[in-house]
DNA sequence: TTGTAGGCGTTATCAA
DNA sequence: TTGATAACGCCTACAA
């Protein structure tokens, strides 16, 4: 390992003579700065990130725990929410800190505890926020920088992006209302989540508007994968009733919804209409096309990252707290032609 | 923050007593253990990582840099992949460090070299292996642990986990071949990659082992994602004659392919076959379900990590090379009833 | 403009 | 069984 005082000795300078040069202080002459940068960068010298996160107090790092309910897991919207966290990170020169766990549970919480205590992490992304969210407390009583997808009803100061799920949910409802559908169903995931009280209460809400009454039994609960999505809808096409169209909370389990449909031998989009909500890039390509609501991953994760930075480093982004509305796509699955 | 000496003051003990009695030294009073092991629980003290890495010389951290060829990519395998590694160093106290670049890049070397000289990780996980790869012999030379899915012509003492990609895809070719395809194309991915060649190979093989001419206008390049898997196939279908078959070198690309065949009506598993290789939870719930090889990415990623422990801690886990088969899953993407 | 020296919080060596 | 002390590599008052 090379260390600042073998470049030093290499140079017959002091320790800190190098260090400033290296850090852009303005008290040390222009020629001799030139000369230690280019003496570091042959030597291959970077600085030992222990020693400096001790000395300078900070990690440079931020984390994000994945909520992942199973071990195993998969969830096209995490590939490109962490790519879109870990680009703008790597920007800032920071790293990105990953772990995952079960949402609400004990080691959930001993993670989030352990990175703050430690210091490993200067700040926070997360998502999949609870109505009431002990993690909003938390950082919020420890003073750490933190950021959200979602807000809860806890967060005043809510810092993060705020997607209107509730209206683009009014949105969808209302477009598979003029579509002539009446018996449309819904399928959430868990209660206590921000994302299922929105949306679920855009899909009421439009409903209503339409003087459409909320029938319980097309109501069902999934957990936000394709495997939830699949036995939610094999429920619904059992009714004596079938739903003509379903609204799923998220993409992957609309795609569970229309591998269902499918396997009933029914045919999405012409039977059945099915709607997702997130708009991954994988959504396009699924037959028939995935109608959706598009929150454009990446690049909210890029902003979550940059209002985070704009705490931790003051740096010029001067956004704090932004709504953005999806856009609704519309796809053949909620009609067109036949597959 | 709640520091070491904090604790022993609390505790009229010295801070070498209470570090000791917490690290599990047996030459402190049973009695004081427990007692330091309360207070500290009490206190809420956690050691602080950065103190800790100097002193120790590690990070207890490990890392995987994402291949991502465009700032904004989506891959299903990626997710899997990652929380097989997380899940693995959760268990180990370790964390994952992420960070992304473009294969081959500057940048790509100049994050390994920052991760590698600062000290931050401990190990690393490499994929997308080239034949020949300067990652494996910086590696090699700097002697810092990683692991390897896919190994390269350089390495010869290979530690990590080789899924047998020819064979799989000279049974893919078979199969194939058995249902009476001729005209079987291909879509790749970069000619320097690992899997490139070994799945060209097997493609390659499998069709001289049944005297059928390897034609060249069936051999297209794609770049592992779903967009290149739809150029590509668009291509295949202009030819004067049109394949029957489209071996796709990973399941995103064969996603894209299908959508492609759809959208020139035709019909994928009765017009075309198309077939894939990962075996992503979502390519079951593709229409048609896609006939791929599986690899268990999720497992895969846990036996990768699981053998980079080995190394690093010197767990009990023995492997240190793994060979894998991969399993062919005939699904009717291949052929099967019209949808 | 450059150098000296002290300390960040922890662990390890050695002495008591 | 416990405690004083010296590092780990870096940054930064302060002195020169």
């Amino acid at each position: 390992m090379i260390r600042i005082r073998d470049v030093a000795k290499q140079l017959n300078l002091s320790i800190t003579t190098v260090s400033r040069a290296l850090d852009g202080y303005n008290d040390v002459a222009e020629q001799t700065r030139q000369l230690v940068i280019r003496t570091a960068q042959e030597m291959g010298y970077t600085p030992n990130r222990a020693a400096r996160q001790l000395r300078r107090r900070h990690a440079e790092a931020i984390g994000y725990i994945l909520p992942a309910a199973r071990p195993l897991f998969s969830d096209a919207f995490l590939s490109e929410f962490i790519s879109g966290l870990g680009d703008e990170a790597a920007l800032h020169n920071y790293d990105l800190l990953i772990s995952s766990a079960k949402p609400n549970s004990p080691e959930e919480q001993a993670s989030y505890q352990r990175w703050i205590q430690s210091g490993k992490v200067d700040g926070l992304v997360l998502n999949r926020i609870r109505l009431h969210d002990w993690r909003i407390q938390y950082l919020t009583a420890q003073k750490v920088p933190f950021v959200c997808l979602e807000r809860s009803l806890d967060n005043f100061e809510f810092l993060g992006v705020e997607i209107d799920s509730y209206n683009g949910f009014l949105e969808l409802t209302n477009y598979l209302i003029g579509l002539g559908h009446r018996r449309i169903a819904y399928i959430g995931g868990e209660p206590g989540l921000k994302i299922e009280h929105d949306r679920f209460s855009g899909y009421r809400d439009g409903l209503a508007a339409a003087g459409i009454p909320v029938c319980l039994e097309l109501v069902e609960l999934g957990d936000l994968t394709s495997e939830g999505g699949y036995r939610a809808t094999e429920s619904l096409l059992q009714l004596a009733e079938r739903p003509t169209a379903i609204m799923c909370i998220n993409d992957p389990t609309a795609i569970g919804a229309i591998h269902a449909v499918h396997d009933h031998g029914l045919y999405v989009g012409n039977d059945i209409a099915i709607s997702g909500f997130d708009g991954v890039a994988d959504a396009a390509h699924m037959l028939p096309p995935l109608t959706t609501v598009e929150q454009t991953v990446y690049s909210t994760a890029c902003l979550l990252a940059k209002i985070l930075f704009a705490q931790l480093v003051g740096s010029e982004f001067s956004e704090k707290q932004v709504k953005t509305r999806p856009r609704l796509i519309i796809r053949s699955s909620t009609g067109g032609r036949r597959i």
